[in-house]
DNA sequence: TCCTGTATTGGGAGCGTTCCCAAAACTATA
DNA sequence: TATAGTTTTGGGAACGCTCCCAATACAGGA
């Protein structure tokens, strides 16, 4: 184990400690040749900083956290909690941060957490994946002062600083392309409409229908739980209602949509065309594959970190926003229908 | 924020630092009435001590590492990673410890991440997810001198103290069962023969049949990767060998093959019974609920961290083992062929 | 009452850094 | 060559804890 101190390195070069602490974190007013020498035997002895004493001195620990609800029922058959913590783990690993990851059960769980999380110099800043519950952990994180970011808008205003995809225009887009291409039944299944995603891409859908002066069916709405079931199940209850086109708020909706389709002996996109969201990887290998609205995941990740370093360093005044652009991306579950007669 | 220290709750109480820090790590010698009066303080404050601080004289961090390969292509659609995630923090959280996690691209990643993660004091110990790249990086941790477990044997015995499933022991049981209702040509897809969860839950498989006395037909093997689109694939090539059941060495590949079986017309478990392993999420909501070995993945991840703390505080000689059973679930994806004639 | 032993308490030192200020070394100018 | 200014360097103090040892309080036995 590597148990050397900046002092041993400053012996070793004969130099005094504070040299060595100046060379390690790029301090100017060290001569070069005194740089480079110390440069040297850093890296010949593999010394590294204790982590503690820095953290303990400047108050930083160069760890952020990110808090995720445990007990929603798509957290492990969705590849979108994975693709997120892959996301975030990339980030830090790309800002030398750690990363700590604390899944939230219920309610109950939240007292506890608060109190890890919000340990003085524990956790530099905190990441938090927007959603219905948790609200008081949330304000209780506030006004404790950490550093908070949010993944996705708060569906209450909060005034917490916050990355989000642009889900109402990227969905507007989609659906434009339907309309575009000859379908007059969009039908879509929602997300749950207590969370902020839920909300927008079923706006986005409405906004676009209501732009082109098409009456808003209810028989064509359907709301979902982002679930590969409550997709088919969904399906199933759209059907009747005999739509051309689908856009499902979620890839596993419409993965699950297009097993109801194809149970009711529908062709894809033959006889309906199918749209998802999020572009994660089970979209591309589906049969027929996927025409979807790619979520810039990695970027939003790491966009949401830069954020939180940006507030930890320069204070949470005021509230920063970043809203992603989303790529529409079209494959084989959609069909021209201007084409053919 | 917190800003309060041990000085100023002794302060507080009109005792000494040292007093309060025997209250706070629940040492003896202290009086009662002290012990009460100090606890009350610190309940009421909601002080809570200074982990860097306590981290740089105590030599511990109170947090471990996982350490996973991202690469693996099973990574965001096998819930598996979830799982164990999941199971992990849920552990960490009930000791009070800190789980930091670490996704692993590729062989470069490795020396920047064993930079890290070896860093003095700054992991208690490293949670191992045991496959078949990255051997440099465990042999690197293990002469680091780093606490460390695997989770799953390694392929080559490695001296490491580990916690693993009975993977052979339970298919063999689970074979065994259908051989006692009346198979005769059952079929298997194994996970990759590069790791030692495929190569043991192979061996299950080939012990079960020739304790029998039955004759290895290697037209009814086949490899899979694990996933879903693997497991479609390997069911394919065995149906020409006409199997009457199928042990699949994960409940993904099970899906995708019990998929296979449906589009070739046959019945489950009526022309083929089927077997999974794991009883993940998604094993029982499936059509027909899949008959399966389920892993007691939360008692795993517990074992695992016990086993670390273990070696944090008592040294890592001599290598620890613990090996879980894991049970059997009948559900409805086989079938007794003994009472139909 | 005094002495000895044990239970409790307090304070110093130290963990390995960073930050600050003063000292030293060097440079340029008069 | 002396002086002022600038660059470079060194060492003390502090961060908030734990550990150790010495000091104090309180017993009980002679």
């Amino acid at each position: 184990m590597n148990n050397l101190t900046l002092e041993d390195i400053a012996r070793k070069c004969g130099v005094s400690r504070s040299t060595v602490s100046r060379v390690l974190n790029n301090h100017p007013n060290v001569s070069e040749e005194v740089r480079k020498q110390v440069q040297e035997m850093i890296r010949q002895t593999g010394y590294q900083p204790h982590p503690a004493a820095r953290a303990l001195v400047s108050n930083r620990s160069w760890t952020c956290g990110l808090i995720l609800p445990r007990s929603i029922d798509t957290f492990f058959t969705d590849p979108y909690y994975p693709c997120l913590i892959q996301g975030i783990a990339q980030a830090c690993s790309k800002q030398n941060y750690t990363f700590s990851l604390f899944l939230m059960e219920d309610e109950e769980d939240e007292d506890k957490m608060f109190a890890q999380v919000s340990r003085r110099g524990f956790m530099d800043g905190i990441l938090f994946q927007s959603y219905q519950c948790g609200d008081t952990l949330i304000d209780k994180l506030v006004d404790s002062g950490v550093p908070l970011v949010m993944l996705g808008r708060h569906l209450q205003s909060k005034n917490i600083s916050y990355v989000d995809i642009n889900n109402i225009h990227s969905v507007e887009i989609a659906i434009q392309y339907l309309l575009d291409t000859g379908h007059r039944r969009i039908a879509t299944i929602t997300g749950p409409q207590n969370t902020a995603v839920g909300v927008d891409r079923k706006s986005g859908y409405l906004q676009a229908l209501m732009k082109n002066n098409i009456a808003i069916d209810q028989s064509l709405i359907k709301e979902g739980t982002f679930t590969d079931q409550s997709g088919y199940n969904s399906m199933q209850q759209l059907l009747p209602a005999k739509p051309d086109a689908v856009f499902a708020a979620s890839d596993h909706m419409a993965l699950g949509a297009m097993r109801a389709i194809r149970e009711n002996g529908l062709e894809i996109p033959d006889d309906i065309s199918i749209i998802g969201f999020d572009d994660f990887p089970l979209a591309s290998p589906s049969h027929p594959a996927l025409t979807t609205i790619r979520q810039p995941i990695v970027q939003f990740c790491s966009e949401g970190l830069e954020m939180l370093i940006d507030l930890v360093e320069n204070g949470s005044e005021p509230p920063r926003k970043v809203i992603l652009e989303a790529e529409f991306i079209i494959r084989d579950s959609t069909r021209d229908r201007t084409s053919m007669h």
